[in-house]
RNA sequence: GGCUCCGUCGUCUAGUGGCCUAGGACUCUGGCUUCUCAAGCCAGCUACGAGGGUUCGAAUCCCUUCGGAGCUACCA
């Protein structure tokens, strides 16, 4: 057995648009699993396919990662002693591999055409075969290669894959076996030179010095290959990686998540008010539970608690009813310093609040009567935008509401009674307007707050109406009250 | 089509032969509380895909079947 005291786990996405939760949900647990056994974390790109691959997408990646609080050891920005980290940058490294396999007859070069394999695929599934490549330029003679490149035409490398089958233990589903029969010759490098994902894949793995690979379910029936890499390469059983795969994360419509299919980048969760925590929280039971019942947990737990025998072989709907609840916990359990912090940008960016010390002081004093009334951050500037308001108005549906007879009464002994109040806090308001509404006109307290409620605030939702009044400030109060007033 | 993986409430899951008349969470429904909305509390709905075995006993073991997904690229 190789050393695997040292764990080494690595994230390594190919980042072709930004990352979706399908994605984080792997790069959480390569984390927590990194993080739980003391073990590092390698954060590579893999960009061998530079015409989807864009830097910009590279950068969302980082950003988001850390934003998540996913930190790295090795990889971007961090450095490390087995970098660099971008398969872009290690394409030397490849074709050296490239080179060796060809020279030890474990690869070879094909001639084959796109337009010629795509035919003899069509007829191979025409007569029920496995569809693969057939081995045409296996064993080319010499002559034959020189008519190939007498024809022009550019030869790409593919590994040659030896009869028998690939048998290994997957940590999550047990053996797992392929016949190579249905494991064609893969292609190791285009004609320009160029690595594909199962060259730099396995040698980078093996260069990393990686022991466990967690990544995506779909990756599962390109194993053997990876393994075919390492023998090529030389690495002893005794010292691939333990591979675990882990099930989907799929959409609605019960399919693997896709573009196409409800894939929603993690920056988007960010523009709508989902914590960080809550989002890795939710995310770390798709497919892994704690074994309890505490299902809110801190990524510190999770750190704690995570194994990779309890990561479940199926796969897992994305509920974002869950995630929502999930986030509102998350709000609640929220310092008031560090709920501060997180509305803040919310508010400015709503233009809610310009940022002054006394808008602050405001947002401040009214988070607390909204911290537990929401579910996303995104809803904090239309909650609190009643008190920032230059020029104040009654929403239009709700405007009816007032002008009725009972309403109007209301407004006028609220006004009348708020007027000659004195200290100006919500449980004097509170009293005084009970006394002269509830018990003094007889009215239902549901009732008679509700008018004074949409006067106040503009809606008949509302953070609790005294609060609102207190925040507001006894003139601002007023002044609503009366030009609610209409005779 | 072939290969591979997967199959417990609507969803995420607990469950590794008796603790299961299947537990928790989210959703949903009803109620309590209540100045609205939330939050909180209580209650309810609803599941072992199907069929055969093995066993005194099966969600758990075996077989068959059905269903879903992934792969089948000079994408990753």
């Amino acid at each position: 057995m190789a050393d695997k005291s040292q764990v080494r786990v690595r994230f390594a996405p190919s980042p072709t648009g930004d990352l979706h939760v399908g994605n984080i949900r792997t790069a959480l647990f390569d984390w927590a699993y990194a993080r739980h056994t003391n073990g590092k974390l390698i954060f590579r790109i893999e960009d061998t396919d530079r015409e989807r691959v864009t830097d910009e997408y590279i950068q969302a990646a980082i950003d988001t990662l850390k934003w998540l609080g996913l930190n790295w050891d090795e990889g971007p920005e961090v450095g490390g002693e087995y970098g660099p980290y971008l398969q872009s940058q290690r394409l030397d490294i490849y074709a050296e591999w490239a080179q060796k396999f060809l020279d030890n007859g474990d690869a070879y070069h094909c001639y084959c055409s796109g337009e010629e394999l795509e035919e003899r695929r069509q007829l191979q599934m025409k007569n029920n075969q496995a569809p693969g490549y057939d081995g045409k330029c296996r064993d080319l003679s010499n002559t034959q290669i020189d008519e190939f490149k007498a024809a022009g035409r550019k030869a790409v490398i593919r590994m040659r894959m030896p009869q028998g089958e690939t048998v290994f233990t997957d940590a999550i589903r047990g053996e797992v076996k392929f016949e190579h029969l249905y494991v064609p010759d893969f292609v190791l490098a285009r004609a320009d030179g160029s690595p594909l994902y199962t060259l730099a894949v396995a040698v980078d793995d093996v260069l990393m010095k990686i022991t466990h690979v967690l990544r995506g379910e779909d990756l599962l029936s390109s194993t053997p290959r990876q393994i075919r890499v390492y023998q090529a390469m030389g690495v002893p059983e005794s010292e691939y990686p333990i591979f675990a795969h882990l099930p989907f994360v799929m959409g609605q419509d019960n399919a693997k998540l896709s573009k196409r299919n409800g894939e929603v980048s993690i920056a988007w969760y960010r523009e709508h008010g989902f914590l960080p925590e809550a989002i890795c929280n939710y995310l770390a039971l798709l497919g892994w539970s704690p074994g309890d019942d505490k299902e809110n947990i801190t990524m510190k737990e999770l750190v704690e608690l995570f194994t990779v025998e309890r990561v479940n072989s199926s796969p897992a709907r994305f509920d974002m009813k869950k995630l929502e609840a999930i986030n509102g916990d998350k709000i609640r359990a929220l310092t008031q310093s560090e709920f501060l912090q997180w509305a803040l940008p919310f508010l400015t960016q709503a233009k809610v609040i310009s940022g002054t010390t006394e808008e602050i002081d405001l947002v401040k004093a009214a988070l607390p009567i909204i911290q537990e009334r929401i579910v996303t951050l995104s809803e904090i500037p239309a909650m609190l935008n009643f008190l920032f308001v230059k020029q104040f108005a009654v929403d239009a549906q709700e405007q009816p509401k007032l002008l009725e007879v009972g309403a109007q009464e209301v407004l006028k002994v609220a006004l009348a009674r708020c007027s000659e109040l004195t200290n100006w806090d919500h449980l004097s308001i509170e009293e005084v307007l009970r006394k002269a509404l509830i018990v003094e006109l007889g009215l239902k307290p549901r009732i008679a707050f509700s008018a004074l409620r949409i006067a106040v605030t503009g809606s008949h939702i509302s953070p609790p109406l005294f609060e609102s009044m207190q925040l507001l400030g006894k003139e601002r109060s007023l002044a609503r009250i009366s030009s609610a007033i209409t005779s």
